[in-house]
DNA sequence: ATCCACCCTGTGATTTTATAACATTAGAAG
DNA sequence: CTTCTAATGTTATAAAATCACAGGGTGGAT
């Protein structure tokens, strides 16, 4: 999944029937919270800071203090449902839940829209370095920034 | 660099040195502030939260609300001298100033120690899923979590 | 030398992001 | 049904970052 157009609504509804399906199988409790956390990341399909979540969660007749949100997007984080952007303090839906991939992010700057990378991309970006030096990576935070191809065809702010 | 012993006081009065003479030959101001701050951030060797670097300033005299500590970080930043570490909200000196260059971090989970590559290790870690997907590139974090070889050898927490 | 414009610094206040601590409730296991 | 544990709700607080405005120094133009 890139920048480019798609059927949305199917696509927010098969990754909760996948999430749904994750969660069975390995006897985790996908909670009405947790799934609606879930369903607005991925309604918008780009980051979403913890106190907008909050606010819709609100909304939606939730508990409204950040730990509602903050336990929800750990859960959802944990578990491969979402991610994390570093750069944004914010939030995005997992592009491929289930295949265990270590995710790398375009993070459009005009727009904040956020697609994750599908290729796998790093598999040792830092290895050689890594190796060299006698670090051991467990894990690896890979997020570029730039213009998306919708802001790059429009004029400059 | 990375995390083996080195002459620290000597590669601090260098990296002071060469960022001074940057700054001259750009026509940038490398004010006291300024100057402290990148002292701190190559003593410690680590990373600094902005909020760590406002108590080190305060002692030494200088004002202690938090615009002053970010404005110095944002020229430091800006400028190439140090680097922000998304990943804990706090700023490294850099390992390699002149040299332009995309940097890659390494960060102990126990000890917080922050490595920079030395090695261009991305050029385009995402390039081809970029131009793929329309993406215009402007900058890239890439940081590895895990163990450095200090804490490897030590007895698990 | 004086004035001006600009950049840098200082400060107070506020916003945004995140966690701690503890009470309550709901589910699964026996 | 009881019991244990995990999840939720709420209050409070901590940590990180920015806004807005007031002074001060420096360098350039006249």
């Amino acid at each position: 999944m890139g920048f480019q157009d798609h059927d949305h609504q199917h696509c927010v509804s098969t990754a909760l029937a996948t999430a749904e399906a994750h969660c069975a199988e390995q006897g985790l409790r996908f909670t009405p919270v947790r799934r609606k956390v879930l369903e607005f990341l991925l309604k918008e399909h780009r980051a979403l800071g913890a106190y907008a979540i909050l606010d819709l969660l609100r909304d939606a007749g939730f508990g409204s203090q950040p730990p509602v949100a903050y336990r929800a997007l750990d859960f959802l984080t944990q578990h491969g449902f979402a991610h994390k952007i570093e750069r944004l303090n914010a939030f995005v839906a997992c592009s491929h839940p289930g295949e265990n991939h270590s995710p790398a992010f375009m993070i459009c700057s005009r727009c904040d829209a956020v697609a994750e990378a599908s290729a796998a991309v790093d598999e040792d970006v830092l290895g050689d370095a890594a190796r060299e030096a006698g670090f051991r990576i467990e894990r690896t935070i890979v997020e570029a920034e730039g213009i998306c191809p919708t802001c790059v065809e429009k004029p400059e702010a």
